[in-house]
DNA sequence: GAAGATTGATATTTCAATCTTA
DNA sequence: TAAGATTGAAATATCAATCTTC
């Protein structure tokens, strides 16, 4: 049986081209930080999360607002920072219900390494390519996708 | 403790929001799509590769090729799709090493339902935005980027 | 009752064997 | 020995409770 194009071609291909991108983009900068540093990209998310936060501390809903996860994930990313020492966890002074994670001089270590090497990979696939001003075409086309697709605040 | 930052603000800001529309976007695509025909993002590309194949059938390594799957990822997709009758797979003629896979009835039917509403909510969220020539420009980015990263043949 | 966080169950991805045929 | 496909085990993601405190 057939079907009847639903999309033009031209369309089709610069959204699948989207796709392709992203995939291949993510699993290269993810297998290259693993091996070399043996962090996910999301425990890199995290870190950054943390090194920015005032005293290198952030509560559990506050490092979600920093990611792309759903709320249980980070409980469980949390978990695996925690098991290798990158992290630790403690409860918050003024709620009793929050919890909070910090930083460790490990984590800080593990972190500014990572995040080189990360960066190197990033300018190599990815800055590297941009010319003229196709960096600030991209910024406009992918700020006002963004508020199509998440119109409130979805934060960081 | 503080960091020195590898990026610039504008460079971090251009591929976060590259990460968030991503996400954001697929996340929507996702949902809505399961909520009104069941079927993952996932699913749906494969039954577009087999609409569009010849005889409506592809090899198990075919499929893999249309995908941005891993070769294991793609046993296991057509296996959810077959156990609900939306696909049937085979025996290869002239190498017994192969299997293919088939459209059902009721694999089209799905998909032709599934297609229509995933693309309304992909003009909806995603082609709506542009204006001009914006399509164009992203166009030309994504394809020099993806020459970048995957410069041999990574399929369609 | 709602917010913050965790847990258990389940679905999905990924990796390294495995098994069969080329 | 390599190609095509599958499988088991482990890592990760997702969803719906759950538990405590607000």
């Amino acid at each position: 049986v057939r079907h009847r194009p639903l999309l033009k071609k031209s369309e089709r291909d610069v959204w699948r081209s989207f796709l392709r991108l992203h995939a291949s983009l993510t699993r290269r900068l993810e297998e290259e930080l693993r091996a070399e540093t043996g962090l996910s990209l999301s425990a890199l998310e995290v870190l950054w999360a943390l090194i920015t936060a005032p005293d290198n501390r952030l509560r559990m809903t506050e490092v979600a607002d920093h990611l792309v996860f759903t709320r249980s994930g980070v409980t469980r990313l949390i978990d695996r920072l925690e098991r290798d020492g990158l992290v630790t966890r403690g409860d918050v002074d003024d709620d009793l219900r929050g919890r909070f994670t910090v930083l460790t001089p490990l984590g800080f270590d593990r972190f500014e390494d990572g995040a080189r090497k990360h960066v190197a990979a990033l300018r190599r696939l990815f800055f590297a390519e941009f010319c003229g001003n196709e960096l600030d075409e991209l910024r406009a086309i992918l700020d006002r996708l963004e508020r199509r697709v998440s119109p409130e605040g979805t934060r960081t």
